[in-house]
DNA sequence: GTGAAAGCGCTAACAC
DNA sequence: GTGTTAGCGCTTTCAC
């Protein structure tokens, strides 16, 4: 709380202004001798004011420290020249990008950014959102962490802009930019299969989420198309917690007839498998979902599918000005491709399947 | 801009709102039948509303599709429930954990964060600073990119809440909350020099930056702590570029008096070099500020001295929601510690000093 | 319990 | 050129 009428010793304290509350557009209008509307032209730099007057009301702002107050401004014009963003962890290196894109197309636009992580809660998530819909914000871009979007429907049907971005909205026809999960799931598996792999296992994220639903499928159907059966235990969805992901890695590596490639559903999934590899007494192929930084210079580099996040977060923010300047027609859904890297991981032989005559060990 | 007034096909529009322009609670209380001032308190879960007054008003609320308009309630109450962050860029793996956490610490407080990157650059810094002066956030954390901050002091003045957090602010006296950068340099450099080391290169961050001067001063502080010289050749501070990092890097490397370790000045740095050494004839040591992701599984695992960028955030936050609570005493300036954590890359011995006999190669 | 009136600080509309 | 008035949608004050 600023500390109201009361005095301090450090600081400077504008000339006729009480500390801690701030003068008003009235106060330099009294204080320049002229009325609250040519102050207010001088703020907003309109025509129509005489080069002196001008000059006084300028002097009036310098000796008072005065600074217009958005708030007043916005509530009267009805734009608050912001966006909202809420996705799930602003910490995360896949929507750090994310972010900062969405950030850079709302700056050119003029508009300032709130964000707010959901952390995977679809309460939290939702009480952000309608937070930021209370402060209406011009538009809404989201990760959804939560199923069932039905609670914007008022906010939209009153005129909220919202885009959805990697992953769809739950119950709620909205428009919405994707990586194509699928199709680059079933590239990198295929592409282990191409190296002569038929035992491969899948370690993903969630099954609820749907980005994890949709690779896993991408999984399932590179092994089908390849006339490749799936074992029960080579199917391993849950949380990206490292135990977790530790557990079934190693489980699957295990056994008298272990995998001998892992497909991995994200980045964090990614690097705790690199963690068990690296500690497994022969070598495994593994491509996984999402780029990371230093994947090239592990040994060996790390086969990634890889999406671009500041694509998404940048397609996503324009898309949301393109309707915030009035476009109307019906919700959109983007694709954007992955891209296959091979770097090595993905590109090792299969080793210790009894099933094929491979290198032995 | 919601396309007010206008009827489209798809959206629930709610009973009475015309589209685009939302219902306030004078509609809510005609619908209802009550004052304005009704319902306000059952928007606000205020006493005094008998049951069956609350009833009428919520099923108004609904049917309507109310939301309260938060920039009215702002401008009402002087409060504006949200704070700024301006940082150099949110995407950074340094600066994205102690965005979260500010986030975090704001979201215990019931406040939203606005949050904006400068790109390193002042005067884009001082923008986004006055912007959310002028929107009265309660409060601002702010890693500096600029050297003047006396732009600052009328906001200060006027009771504006600022902690400085990584850096600290430039001919103004504020909160500020630093790592031990100095600390943490010279013990790194140190680590080198006990493992063999009198050839030293320090490859930094732009000298103006007061983190980068700083780790620089380490450096200098441990090699004449140890009686060693400091070749001209040696120091490199200049951008993060990789292109600059690289040539300097590889410059250090080459001759006939390389040096046989690296101290490099941050995370970015540290990485362009990992990528160097990686191409590079003979093993070189190297400590690196900043710890990464993936340190510990390079070949060698990088030895760093780490900040807690987090903790950093946290702490920042903290004592910004302190001030607000009313904390008026003198500007405060809290150091927090680096942590050294031997991987392997700092432990190397030196190889190919012509004054030190030790592994051939 | 409830509500009418004033006003937060600005901009829009319309005087002069 | 310049100033006055009426709001934006809420909360606050105070009367009923």
């Amino acid at each position: 709380m600023p500390d109201s009428g009361r005095t301090t010793a450090r600081g400077h304290r504008p000339d006729g202004a009480r500390y801690g509350s701030r003068p008003t557009m009235k106060d330099v209008a009294a204080r320049a001798g002229v009325g609250l509307k040519t102050v207010s032209r001088v703020v907003n730099g309109e025509q129509g004011v005489s080069p002196e007057t001008e000059q006084r009301v300028h002097e009036a702002i310098t000796a008072l420290g005065f600074r217009r107050n958005d708030s007043a401004r916005i509530l009267r014009k009805g734009r608050t020249a912001s966006i909202g963003l809420v996705l799930e962890d602003l910490a995360d290196p896949f929507y750090a990008p994310l972010s900062r894109a969405v950030e850079e197309v709302a700056r050119a636009h003029g508009a300032l950014l709130i964000n707010g992580s959901s952390a995977e809660d679809p309460e939290r998530e939702r009480e952000l959102v309608l937070a930021l819909c209370a402060r209406r914000v011009d538009g809404l871009v989201i990760v959804p962490a939560g199923h069932d979007h039905r609670y914007l429907e008022p906010e939209i049907a009153a005129g909220m802009a919202t885009v959805f971005v990697d992953r769809p909205p739950g119950r709620l026809d909205a428009d919405v930019v994707l990586s194509e999960n699928f199709a680059g799931a079933r590239e990198g598996v295929a592409h282990l299969i191409a190296h002569g792999h038929r035992r491969i296992g899948f370690i993903g994220d969630q099954a609820h989420i749907p980005t994890a639903a949709e690779r896993l499928r991408g999984y399932e159907a590179a092994m089908t198309e390849a006339g490749l059966p799936v074992l029960p235990g080579w199917v391993a969805p849950g949380s990206t917690d490292a135990a977790r992901v530790r557990a079934d890695a190693t489980r699957m590596l295990a056994g008298d007839a272990p995998v001998t490639a892992l497909f991995t559903g994200n980045n964090r999934v990614t690097v705790t498998a690199v963690r068990v590899l690296a500690g497994h007494a022969h070598p495994v192929a593994l491509v996984g979902f999402d780029d990371f930084e230093l994947a090239d210079l592990l040994s060996p580099p790390v086969s990634v599918v890889a999406q671009d996040p500041a694509q998404l977060g940048r397609t996503a923010a324009e898309l949301l000005f393109r309707r915030l300047e009035g476009a109307g027609d019906a919700p959109r859904r983007v694709a954007l491709p992955t891209r296959l890297i091979p770097r090595g991981s993905g590109e090792l032989p299969p080793v210790g399947d009894p099933d094929v005559r491979t290198a032995a060990w």
